[in-house]
DNA sequence: CGGTTTTGACCTGCGC
DNA sequence: GCGCAGGTCAAAACCG
């Protein structure tokens, strides 16, 4: 179960929706744009199709022939073409061919769809039924290009909000590469272990790394990282490699033997990010920030307690046992795994029983997936994601270090405020959403099932590091209430709230506001207008094959977002 | 045969 | 410095 990819859209047709191909999916906007919009509509769309080449092309495809198909070529098309008829084409006939329309097809034509009676029966003229055809092409012409305009916008309004979105995210990295800078100043001043620690928690650019990681934030930077640690994945393949690289590294490396050759030895071990701890500590040449801001981001945890028989909860991601260990005060062994979705991916979970309560299975997750999820396993991503930037962000913005846990937990959890819980005294800053309590039954409607988390439906992956902490953290709950509320309330806060979490005042005035929240509050205007919503519903119900009717918009989503969630749920 | 799990050994950090 | 606990590695075993 949790090793599949899980499409968890609610359909019994066999063609295959590609919600998330695996790789380089052609897509016709671009994948910045589809990896963080659609998560934050509550289902990763890929609105792709791989077989169209041509860009431009592929958008007017895509546009125009998805989402519309079933009303033009049933009409439009002789019966003798339709099987080679392509939709991509559709258009061109249309526009290119109406008088093949008039040309007596209605004779061939079967009945199909259309609620004219096209049957000649002997009574009706030719005249009019040409001027009833000529009619109906011309309604259809002017539909087609009302949905020409309307796609247009659609198309306008991706672009913007990419363009936006990629402003933003320059901005920030001009912002970090400043505040680096700031920090290795601060560095040089204060030295020592102490002054090191106090920057690992407290250092300014602990969340911007989780907006940098996140599987839908900044996916080009990531996936430079991820190409710069593939040479690396080879590592054990080729030791020459690794020889060449100690002697020419570090050749003191050398001393504690081979596992340190093995380890150290990966000339750029840093873009693993599963890389060890000890790693950045051996490496002092390196970047300061980086070393540590990797470190710290991976020692942000979030743990989560859920009821399992099952000795490993279904998160949707692919796992791999890399560990087990007895740990001090608890019977059953702690488990380590490490995800295998992709190569490089530095987010590990540890799983052990509770030992008060065996049936309570403790996860512990860490870091964040450097790759695309499936929608299951964006669900826990998501949610784990935000709790640790929010524990990141809190724990940076704050002076003392410490942070309200009321105020946090009722961010990540603004259901129920006794669910999440801070660990101040842990070594790593930890996150623990306790789900093993009876949740608000307004929460959760749906049958109990061995385990169940309120996931945040690709929520933003951090607040920035701009706002304080509490104004973070109602900005936060606001948004999750409204998430929790679309996917899981059914539609008694719809879309209204949305728009008012997009068009909600600046948290402080004095503040810049961080690019995850535009993005959000962007994302949250588009899946806020009911046109868009409306599209796309008729895109995926195209898609699948137009059983669906494209009215019933609200109603796709909510059953595609309530089916991701319970596909995660079942165990 | 390739991927995964098991398991003993090793490394590191921390407290004393 | 020593011991302990947590974390990780990697060879061997296991599995499909």
């Amino acid at each position: 179960m949790d090793k599949g990819w899980g499409l968890t859209l609610d359909t019994s047709s066999s063609q295959s929706l590609s919600l998330f191909p695996s790789k380089h999916p052609s897509t016709s906007f671009s994948k910045l744009t589809t990896d963080t919009m659609f998560p934050l509509l509550g289902f990763p769309v890929n609105l792709s199709r791989p077989s169209v080449k041509d860009d431009e092309h592929n958008r007017k495809v895509v546009g125009e022939v998805d989402f519309f198909s079933d009303r033009i070529t049933k009409p439009a098309s002789p019966p003798s073409h339709d099987q080679h008829v392509k939709p991509n084409i559709v258009k061109k006939e249309i526009v290119e061919t109406p008088l093949h329309v008039n040309t007596g097809l209605q004779l061939l034509t079967a009945n199909t769809g259309s609620d004219q009676s096209t049957v000649d029966d002997g009574v009706s003229s030719d005249a009019e039924d040409k001027l009833a055809k000529t009619t109906e092409l011309a309604q259809m012409q002017v539909e087609l290009q009302r949905m020409n305009a309307e796609n247009k916008k659609l198309k306008e309004m991706l672009s913007h909000v990419t363009g936006n979105y990629t402003a933003l995210q320059m901005h920030l990295m001009t912002l970090m590469h400043q505040n680096q800078r700031t920090d290795n100043t601060e560095n040089e001043v204060v030295q020592g272990k102490a002054g090191d620690k106090n920057h690992a928690v407290g250092g300014g650019k602990i969340p911007r790394q989780f907006l940098d990681i996140g599987p839908s934030g900044a996916a080009e930077v990531d996936d430079q990282v991820s190409d710069s640690s593939s040479d690396e994945r080879t590592r054990s393949s080729t030791p020459q490699n690794n020889n060449n690289e100690v002697g020419t590294r570090d050749g003191a490396k050398n001393v504690n033997g081979k596992r340190e050759l093995g380890r150290e030895g990966s000339p750029d071990s840093e873009s693993q990010g599963w890389a060890p701890n000890k790693l950045q500590k051996v490496s002092p040449s390196n970047a300061i920030d980086q070393s540590t801001t990797e470190a710290t981001m991976r020692k942000a945890r979030v743990s989560v307690r859920a009821r399992s028989e099952a000795p490993m909860i279904s998160d949707g991601c692919q796992w791999r046992k890399y560990g087990q260990k007895m740990a001090k005060g608890n019977p059953c062994p702690r488990a380590y795994y490490r995800c295998t979705m992709a190569v490089g991916c530095p987010v590990r979970k540890q799983v052990q029983r509770c030992a008060e309560d065996r049936t309570i299975l403790v996860t512990t997750y860490e870091g964040t997936h450097n790759h695309p999820l499936p929608p299951a396993a964006m669900a826990m991503a998501s949610t784990t994601a935000a709790a640790a930037s929010m524990l990141l962000s809190g724990s940076m913005s704050s002076a003392d270090g410490i942070m309200n846990p009321n105020l946090l937990a009722r961010a990540i959890l603004p259901c129920n405020s006794s669910m999440a819980t801070l660990s101040a005294s842990a070594p790593f800053p930890t996150v623990t959403l306790d789900l093993t309590h009876n949740p608000n039954p307004l929460q959760f409607q749906r049958p109990s099932t061995p385990f169940q988390v309120p996931f945040l439906q690709g929520q933003p992956q951090n607040f920035g590091s701009g706002a304080t902490p509490i104004a973070q953290a109602q900005a936060q709950a606001l948004y999750n209430q409204s998430k929790f509320s679309g996917l899981q309330l059914s539609q008694e806060v719809g879309s209204s709230q949305l728009a008012a979490q997009a068009t909600r005042p600046p948290l402080q005035p004095s503040q810049q506001p961080s690019s995850a929240d535009t993005v959000s509050a962007a994302a949250a205007a588009i899946t806020s207008d009911p046109n868009f919503t409306a599209v796309l519903a008729a895109a995926i119900s195209s898609i699948i094959g137009g059983a669906h009717n494209a009215n019933n918009t609200t109603n796709n989503n909510n059953s595609t977002s309530r089916t991701t969630i319970s596909s995660f749920s079942g165990n």
